[in-house]
RNA sequence: GCCCCCGUAGUCCAAUGGCAGAGACAGAGGACUUAAAAUCCUUCCAGUAUCGGUUCGAGUCCGAUCGGGGGCACCA
């Protein structure tokens, strides 16, 4: 075999060629073994879509999972660091159409590309626990969820308007609207009533949201945010209104109930039943239909457009306002929304900008209620928000906002006209899909029984194949054609029954994944509870902001209903989240049409895997957008070849005593482990990298021009940047770390124990201040006092000559480093 | 429209409220070389978007403005 003299040139493609078979066999980052000693961490990776080959987000993402599992690894933990396929959706099932054969080809293919790419990337993956969501002993346990979902009225379906491409002939996710458009076929998606399976994710909203407190300082702010946002918890109040010709009266949902006296109509949804209910048998029942017909028709890019004048009928009924008797006209639009609150609300045109756009386009009266200090709404089109004194409004007149509420809130409950009540942006869960490639829903359907769960003995339910399927989506799932599939006996009474045709959203096979890993091969349980006491939760998640909500937020959810089913001893599945951002190129998203797309089998093969992953980590801060034309590859591997030299030079031989080693390398090889781990530990990566970065400079200089290559210090000063290294440049490290004598694996070697005395300076450079402004500087020993730091500032001649006599105010002593002097 | 984040050399980025520069890219010069590449060394470049405030001291905290980015989408 060829060696690598020190003479020869730093060869990355042979380096990487040379040590893969080499790790295949050492297997460092098996994390099964029983007798390992080691305390245990969990580091995942989100796991990636089958869709092709790795790309540049891949790339990544993957280093910097990399770095945070090799930290640990190296600082003496047994680190769980799995990797799987969320290998069930919709580019599977386009390209089997496209090819017209089995999506299971196209995906197993995938993943076998992804796979063989993640290894000659070098993940640090423990591939023993590797599993697929479309695997039939993976998706069994998604069916055995979603019945104990539906045995504890979890999962239940209902009619709902969804979004409907007309032109895929098919019900989209929320997600799979862009602006309005179909992502596939850019067809205008409108809505459609539709009879749906939904997961009740609303009954687990406050605990999402307060459960939240724990993730704080953990979790980036920024998903946090979103989470809280998204959620949207509202306080107000739901008050009852007579209404004229109805028995029952009509509840609201109002955040603001100290404006009560200034409604002065009522508008209900549109397509709301009550709107249909009011408008039947009307005089204006015709034009009320013909309206809801036009609102239907109108697709989402319609209803996004902000400016969009308010539309409505007058449903010429009224609504008795409880506390003032008055008649206010009740009015059907589309500007409310039927599904939050009660698709009913008191219009305050006063106080509420939407209310008051209506008001003005259909003539209504406006009534201010609460003096806030800002202009007439009346006069200048502007509904006023702020706080003010209530006015017009009876006993509540001369109350400040709050007050106002309290008493309001009071007097309803009292009168029984309402009570205070709370509201949530966050709506069920549409987990139903009319698609093929898709964990099947296990539900029998019997005209007997109803809806009966397939029982735990028959699942899976294995998904029939594709064969003889038309896979087009024509609004019906594919399985509907599957007759004999469909076909079936009822569970329970034996009668002819039919299964569910809809397959789950694949959000569902993400929700509890993490949870496969520690048994990923189980056969009789989803998870093992003792695995899953010694594992979970995660210690850190890292994977990309796009999921900051829906994927994050269902998994929380279905942690949390795990732990209500005594499944788990936690509520909250990823302690500590890191999100990347993403590879662009000029600024922006890469794409072929763009014409600005990187591929990354290019760049690997051009610098080398240990290049591009380094690249990748020292571009920034992770969190940041990396641009691809801002970094340089180039430089990466003149930083490696300048690494990889060292090793070659150092003369001392392994297990040197680094105790005689020169004084000043020591102190920054010292240093620089010491300021790398708090980098790496605060997800500051680039910082970590620019420390290795100037101890190899100073390693440099030191054979150079200093102590020479056969100083101890030299070889610790290697050692320890091989070390370091080698979370981001593996295979650099491993041939550095031969070349230092050592034996493979370098993955093991374990991170060098920092010494603190070595971190001392035996001087340091402190500033003397006068007013802030900087004097003169003196060398002062670490650990000086207060008192002599003070009393040596102010003896200094250069300040004795600048005071000039002067008194100081004030003398603000920062030993070592600072003293400033106020006049 | 509401909410959030970010503005530091030509570029990417560092800096527990305490000397604005750790690291890199690009540029310039030099050493080595017949030459080039590689390597090594040296070096140029900002006062932190703007205005105001708090503080002994502000890139960092607070307020406003400008610029860039993100999330939500009539949620009453």
């Amino acid at each position: 075999m060829e060696t690598s003299s020190e003479h020869q040139a730093y060869d990355f493609a042979y380096v990487q060629e040379k040590w893969l078979p080499i790790w295949d066999k050492l297997e460092p980052f098996k994390s099964g073994r029983s007798d390992d000693p080691r305390p245990k961490k969990y580091v995942l990776d989100m796991f990636p879509y089958p869709s092709g080959d790795l790309h540049m987000g891949h790339a990544e993402a993957y280093a910097l999972g990399d770095v945070i599992a090799r930290y640990w690894i190296q600082k003496g933990f047994n680190v769980m660091h799995p990797i799987g396929w969320d290998a069930f959706g919709l580019p599977a099932e386009n390209a089997a159409i496209k090819r017209n054969e089995d999506p299971r080809i196209w995906t197993y293919e995938n993943i076998a590309t992804q796979k063989s790419s993640m290894r000659r990337y070098a993940c640090s993956f423990d591939w023993d626990r590797v599993f697929n969501t479309c695997d039939p002993e993976y998706y069994k346990w998604n069916q055995w969820l979603f019945t104990k979902l539906h045995d504890r009225g979890l999962a239940y379906r209902k009619d709902s308007a969804v979004n409907w491409c007309p032109g895929c002939q098919t019900v989209l996710a929320n997600e799979q609207v862009v602006a309005g458009l179909c992502e596939r076929c850019d067809s205008a998606v409108t809505k459609k009533k539709l009879n749906q399976w939904y997961f009740k994710i609303t009954d687990y909203a406050d605990r999402l949201l307060d459960d939240m407190a724990e993730l704080e300082g953990k979790w980036p702010e920024k998903v946090l945010l979103m989470q809280r946002n998204w959620i949207g918890r509202s306080q107000g109040a739901n008050v009852n209104f007579v209404i004229e010709g109805r028995t029952e009266p009509v509840t609201i949902y109002t955040t603001r109930p100290d404006t009560l006296y200034g409604a002065t109509f009522m508008v209900v949804a549109a397509d709301s039943a009550l709107a249909a209910e009011l408008a039947a048998g009307t005089a204006v029942e015709a034009e009320f239909t013909s309206y809801l017909e036009k609102i239907k028709a109108a697709s989402d890019i319609d209803r996004l457009a902000t400016d969009r004048p308010k539309s409505g009928v007058d449903l010429k009924r009224f609504a008795i306002n409880p506390v003032n008797g008055e008649k206010l006209p009740i009015w059907a639009s589309d500007y409310v929304l039927a599904d939050y609150g009660t698709g009913a609300i008191m219009a305050v045109p006063a106080h509420d900008q939407r209310d008051l756009d209506f008001a003005r386009a259909m003539k209504l009266p406006v009534r201010v209620v609460v003096e806030t200090g800002e202009e007439d709404p009346n006069e200048t089109g502007i509904a006023t928000t702020g706080d003010g004194k209530l006015v017009n409004s009876g006993a509540l007149n001369g109350l400040t906002k709050n007050d106002a509420i309290a008493a309001i809130n009071k007097q309803l409950e009292a009168d029984g006209l309402g009570k205070s009540a709370r509201n949530y942006r966050l709506r069920d869960w549409l987990v139903s899909r009319q698609r093929y490639w898709g964990t099947p829903i296990p539900i029998v359907h019997c005209d007997k029984c109803g809806e009966v769960a397939v029982p735990d003995s028959e699942l899976p339910l294995l998904l029939p194949v594709a064969k003889g399927l038309d896979l087009k989506p024509k609004g019906q799932s594919p399985l509907a054609a599957a007759t004999e599939w469909v076909n079936t006996k009822c569970p329970k009474c034996a009668g002819p029954a039919m299964r569910d045709t809809d397959t789950m959203d694949t959000f569902v096979d993400s929700s509890w994944y993490y949870l496969r890993y520690p048994s990923s091969t189980n056969a009789t349980e989803p998870f093992n509870r003792a695995e899953i006491d010694t594992w979970l939760p995660v210690d850190q998640y890292v994977g990309g902001v796009t999921h900051a909500i829906l994927h994050l937020l269902y998994s929380r959810f279905f942690t949390k209903v795990l732990y209500d089913m005594k499944m788990l001893d936690f509520t909250e599945p990823f302690t500590r989240l890191l999100n990347q951002g993403m590879v662009v190129m000029d600024g922006s998203a890469m794409s072929k049409s763009r014409g600005n797309l990187v591929r990354l089998s290019d760049e690997l093969e051009n610098h080398g895997v240990d290049a591009i992953r380094l690249s990748m980590v020292f571009s920034g801060p992770p969190e940041d957008d990396v641009d691809w034309a801002d970094v340089s590859p180039s430089g990466s591997v003149k930083f490696l070849s300048r690494a990889w030299r060292l090793s070659g030079d150092v003369t001392s031989a392994p297990g040197a005593d680094f105790s005689k080693g020169e004084i000043s390398l020591r102190k920054a090889t010292h240093k620089a482990l010491n300021d790398a781990s708090f980098a790496v530990e605060s997800f500051r990566f680039n910082v970590a990298v620019a420390r290795v970065m100037e101890l190899v400079n100073a390693t440099r200089k030191a054979i150079d021009s200093g102590c020479g290559a056969a100083d101890p210090a030299v070889r610790e000063a290697t050692e320890a940047i091989a070390i370091m290294l080698s979370l981001v440049a593996p295979f650099t490290a491993e041939e550095m770390w031969e070349r230092l004598g050592h034996k493979p694996a370098i993955a093991l070697a374990g991170w060098p124990t920092v010494d603190p005395a070595l971190l001392i300076d035996d001087e340091v450079e402190a500033v003397i201040q006068i007013n802030g402004k900087i004097k003169d500087r003196m060398n002062v020993s670490p650990n000086i006092s207060e008192a002599d730091f003070e009393a040596a500032a102010l003896a200094l001649p250069s300040i004795i000559s600048e005071l000039a006599g002067a008194v100081p105010k004030k003398v603000i002593a920062r030993p070592p480093k600072l003293v400033n002097i106020v006049l």
